[in-house]
DNA sequence: CGGCTGACTAAGCGCTTGCTCAGCATGGTG
DNA sequence: CACCATGCTGAGCAAGCGCTTAGTCAGCCG
């Protein structure tokens, strides 16, 4: 297990405390490799509970349910990478150095945390309907916020963008298929495919590098 | 439905007459409509086999089982994807123009196609072993084809690549991801977006356009 | 007409699923 | 010491799963 562990992403939330037993971490984290691996439906309650060392009916004690799991793990999968996104947008530099900073980061987010990124990205479809309303409106902030950033772009000369939007939906596109095809055995590191990545979008956005 | 119904990838497939009788044919349909919205293991036989109009039992006369229905979407649309690129790779013109129509048909493809698309490209995991290894084929060739014509591009001075491997990733990787984000409600046609990602490609591979 | 075939259905089998519940061990508190 | 809250387990329930089976029926052939 090379890609970093679910905890971090909890550990570091903005809640303060460190309130949750060491044993519902486990339970994330049994998820999300799961969840990843084989996908919500194919995942059963046995097979968290067992990785996490312990038996089905421990599982409810800590989550109300299989998709209460779920809920968790993508809300705060979205909003560390809304984090992550406005940290870089509003970093310093010009907008050409924020944008590669951002792509750099977001890229290699990907790649380090490919699980959580999986299960962020492509398990949408099994989240409860109030979760997904939650989940929906992270994801409507973090496209904003990179397409305000190709705006600032173009308004300074920087970039020449014909369409903001299929611009902002192409740079965000790129980072979030690496959850999908990075492995262990990518011979690019995360930050080596960040800086190429990175490198490209530019490019793309008619930069002059 | 505004999607390309699943039964034309099967219809013009190169086995030559249509002998499949045309229950098969709503079984498929209904199963990739299914599994795209759903996911697999989220799709029931019972399903399928409504939509279709019929017994569940009756899905046992066309297909020997669930995965089997997947198998075939799932290598029918490779097959499909594979000719388009090698079609788009071997046509006429320079490597940049023959890029740019590569991208612009693999793009509109995956939006008009999406609901095959979603099962191709985020149901691998969920094909029995033997169907896996044959689709796994097909996608090297494919990202092959990609690598192939950035070389060429390279090679007579109209691209500007580093990492020939890493440019062909993200270039199938913007057009794979279309099918997970593309709706009814996109306001792009799959044509539009297929000009205009074959515009941000050509500048992200370091072309002058 | 009788006999046969191929597409189909109603019923349901064996199994797995998400989840529940009664009960047990542990450790802190009076 | 008794008491209880907490975290957990073993057993198991109701529902739903993929798939099978026995049998129906329309249409074709001689």
């Amino acid at each position: 297990m090379t890609s970093t562990p679910i905890a971090d992403l909890w550990r570091t939330l903005p809640d303060g405390a460190d309130t949750r037993p060491e044993a519902a971490y486990r339970l994330l984290q049994a998820a999300v490799e799961s969840f990843a691996e084989r996908g919500f439906h194919a995942t059963t309650t046995r097979d968290i509970a067992t990785a996490a060392g312990m038996s089905p009916a421990a599982l409810y004690i800590h989550y109300q349910s299989k998709a209460g799991l779920l809920a968790e793990i993508s809300q705060a999968g979205h909003a560390a990478t809304l984090e992550l996104v406005r940290g870089a947008a509003a970093g310093e530099g010009d907008p050409a150095e924020r944008m590669r900073r951002l792509v750099e980061e977001f890229t290699a987010w990907h790649a380090r945390a490919r699980t959580v990124g999986r299960v962020v990205n492509y398990e949408l479809h099994a989240l409860p309907e109030d979760a997904y309303a939650v989940v929906a409106a992270l994801r409507l902030d973090i496209e904003r916020e990179v397409s305000a950033l190709i705006e600032a772009g173009v308004a300074d000369g920087a970039f020449q963008v014909s369409e903001v939007r299929t611009a902002a939906r192409a740079v965000t596109s790129l980072g979030i298929d690496v959850s999908r095809w990075y492995t262990d055995r990518s011979t690019e590191t995360p930050d080596e495919l960040g800086r190429r990545y990175g490198e490209l979008v530019l490019r793309m956005l008619g930069a002059r590098v």
